[in-house]
DNA sequence: TTCTACATTATAATAGTTCTAAACTGTTGA
DNA sequence: TCAACAGTTTAGAACTATTATAATGTAGAA
């Protein structure tokens, strides 16, 4: 739980401008004990449930973009219509569960580290995330 | 390799009628030793290079999902502003060059297999999928 | 306080994908 | 073989997520 003082300074930290807007997406985002997953659509609607200010779409794209590359937010890999995006930036992986369309963590204590015995010369690994795709189990 | 009456009956057997159309999208997809990767964006430009005949884009849509829900196309989970797929449907995963915005096969055995030691009550495991990227290592 | 560079905003533009409705064509049954 | 039907193709419109634009606003330094 932070308050507005420390989303300022997670805001400089990171060379952006601690604007009302980007401290008010920070409140949506990092204002909470648990990490939780959306889109952007989602965020918009937490936006505009928690504040009667209205935040353009295009704020809301630019600095959900300038968290993931300062790592405050990861995009997590997955084949939808629309982005999904994960405050848990600790290295973790996900089930998405077709049926629900639904994403859970996975704690990473749950999956044995991932050995992959090749490589790409000149290319160095920035990332291996695993994504566990499951469906009812109607057996 | 496949001559069309195999075509016709990969198609039948999944419940596809057999149309011109869809012989030529499988001649694309499916008359190479070589498996690959391919957003439909590619997958058209194929298709007209080797055919003096338009096929729709809706028609490459519809016939590509198809394929997909038979089994005779994976999707390949990934971030990007298009839909990869995979004419390898065997068990293996991939890197994604984030340099080159490539995708690269992992042979299955390079991966050692990827425990995940937590269920979903109620749900059953479709697939596991492992994406690594990669960047240039300029270190 | 004033100035300047950066942010925000509404809106337009873009691009991938899906929808629609009319024309077409395999397939089935006579 | 051929007519009729049900599924298919098609062009283009519609839709949706995302990005670009350009005018207005504002944080922060002097």
């Amino acid at each position: 739980m932070l308050n507005n003082s420390q989303y300022i300074e997670k805001l400089r930290s990171s060379g952006l401008r601690p604007t009302k807007q980007r401290i008010k997406i920070c409140e949506v985002l990092f204002n909470t004990h648990k990490t939780f997953h959306f889109t952007i659509n989602e965020l918009v609607k937490r936006i505009s449930k928690s504040t009667n200010d209205k935040i353009s779409l295009a704020t809301v794209y630019n600095t959900v973009h300038a968290f993931k590359n300062k790592g405050y937010l990861k995009e997590i890999p997955i084949n939808s219509d629309q982005s999904y995006f994960d405050t848990n930036t600790s290295h973790h992986h996900h089930f998405y569960d077709e049926t629900q369309k639904d994403l859970i963590d996975i704690d990473d204590a749950d999956v044995e580290p991932v050995k992959i015995n090749t490589r790409i010369p000149g290319k160095k690994i920035k990332s291996v995330e695993v994504l566990v795709k499951v469906e009812d189990d109607k057996s």
